[in-house]
DNA sequence: ACAATTTTTGCAAAGGTTTGCAAAATCTTC
DNA sequence: GAAGATTTTGCAAACCTTTGCAAAAATTGT
């Protein structure tokens, strides 16, 4: 049925070395027999069988992704963006979905790792002992997440919550709320971090409120939370919460930026899209997602040497000001 | 480094033969011996290799899904139906984006083809002839789109129409614009045909806009167009113009619904979000990707015989009425 | 034209698994 | 307890590649 290398030598009239050779050390068969054998194969429409290769090289030419919530529109767009880099570099790749369960995580990861060079994990829950394990039977890479000895691609979210404090300190705002995001989760630890430290720099008292889950339905219940703390601005933790923050502030008739300034953190494409649209920290998450295939296939490419320290990218963030800020109603 | 099937041999002093039937068919070994391999294997944290069984059993246990548009919500939520469902049957799952592109599309699913046992093609794109060819070279299940021999999952739009066109005409409207989408999408002309049968039924004279891309922007730019045609409502081939159309109405301050009424299609996540929210017909998105694998592993348990026509599943859409509609201004 | 190099090619083993076949072990029956 | 039937096991070939090694062919220098 499926058409091998021997059809291919056949037709050729070569040995399968040959043919193999013509393949992956082109320069080591001559010209005129690699030209024969190109042709014969397209004729053919050869394919070469990338697991029998892996079988013998090692390689298999496959990387896996694991993300929390397909979705969560944030991942999806890493997803994409690990997925059209390691298209370029001739990878295939595996997708698996945990459902924001650690358990199940570790599992596709262990799953996974027979069929695939590497590892792509993002924004795990996985406790730094699993992860860790995990990262001895496999290449990983972590995506927004931390964790001592794995290499990792970070976004700086600290400083965009710098930008976003700055901004709403600017505007005249001097005492905000913060609705926290999942407690074990390395984004919201970073998120809290960056927004602390700008708004003691900025002079603005932060109430920060939660945790809550990072969906819309908590940014419902948190809008009132939140209006009973007499703030006059409100930092979500990530974009659907302050979606919901919005919905919830608008039901009550509470007009957005005007008695109340929100801003949102990811800047999923919903944000651009809602009234008003929402000023937000933009997540360079395709740029992440290619960024950690970099990385990835710099640690496969690097060899085991272990030289220091695991590698370490960071990619900025950027504060999109749209519409949900203005200065606080004196 | 990684242990194989000869190391549990050892371990568990039986030949590999009986290691491998240990796993694969049980029955065939002793009860107690199977224990013997089963513990030895656990301890020994043994995992078989998929590839070189494939490379035998000419099974690969993955399967591969292909979409136009991973930034488009309604895509990734058929991919983590899919994929979940592809977990419960003990398969992993390649994901590829073909950015909208047949051709890419075309390569990427011949890339996939010896590293899968079929693939799921959402939405494509590609042309009859390149589809009836692909589905040659490897079992193929299509995902809304339909293609003589080859077994699809569709979703019932039409008949989503239907809905959402007796609701319209319920609701006294006469007279509504439809924004087309790609002019080549199956699922454009499902809607387009759904409509037209049922506004003929109802009664409502409908002035068909477009073709429109299916993303946001289109939808601002429709709606001046919808509002220059006079019409008391507007549907839209999917979510992402619907919410383009009622941010570009609020913006030229018309009040949704009082003076326009909005209809989307898909009912992603953002269409609950919005406000007004949007009323729209509900795509059993997660529901058609586990539909998908089902009928892809059931094509290949049954083996190559045609038996007749190639499989058809249809999966049922339900109008989500929300705040965008009401009666029409008098 | 020949020997000495160098380049190009082929042979065969290897990689981890499954499976047909035959041998060994166990069970039945008398 | 032995013959026969049946179950359980092991051997070795096969799947499709890649690659070390050695043989063959081409090239070079004289």
């Amino acid at each position: 049925m499926a058409i091998t290398i021997h059809d291919v030598a056949g037709r050729a009239q070569v040995s399968v070395s040959t043919v193999s050779r013509a393949f992956t050390m082109p320069e080591l068969v001559r010209p005129a027999t690699r030209e024969l054998v190109l042709r014969a194969a397209d004729e053919l429409g050869y394919r070469p069988n990338r697991a029998a290769r892996g079988l013998i090289t090692g390689k298999t030419g496959n990387l896996g992704i694991v993300v929390p919530d397909l979705q969560n529109p944030f991942f999806p767009s890493v997803v994409s963006g690990a997925q059209a880099q390691a298209r370029q570099a001739d990878y295939a790749v595996f997708l698996a979905d945990s459902a924001e369960d650690p358990r199940l995580e570790s599992e596709l990861i262990h799953a996974m790792t027979k069929q695939v060079d590497g590892v792509i994990v993002c924004s795990s829950r996985m406790d730094a002992k699993d992860l860790r394990t995990a990262s001895e039977s496999t290449t990983l890479v972590l995506l927004n997440r931390k964790n001592p000895g794995v290499p990792a691609v970070l976004m700086n979210s600290a400083d965009g919550m710098r930008q976003a404090v700055e901004h709403l300190a600017a505007l005249g705002h001097r005492r905000c709320a913060f609705l926290s995001g999942p407690r074990n989760s390395w984004s919201n630890k970073e998120r809290r971090r960056g927004l602390r430290a700008a708004s003691r720099l900025c002079g603005v008292e932060v109430v920060e409120l939660g945790p809550f889950a990072p969906v819309f339905e908590a940014g419902l219940q948190a809008a009132d939370i939140a209006l009973a703390t007499n703030v006059t601005a409100v930092v979500a933790f990530n974009d659907l919460m302050a979606l919901g923050v919005l919905n919830r502030l608008n039901d009550r008739k509470i007009a957005v930026p005007d008695e109340m300034s929100v801003v949102g953190f990811d800047d999923i494409a919903m944000a651009g899209m809602c009234t008003p649209q929402l000023t937000t920290v933009e997540m360079p998450t395709r740029q992440g997602g290619r960024a950690a295939v970099d990385l990835l296939l710099d640690e496969l490419a690097g060899g085991e040497g272990d030289r220091g320290a695991a590698q370490q990218r960071v990619v900025g963030t950027q504060l999109i000001v749209r519409a949900s800020t203005a200065p606080p109603r004196s």
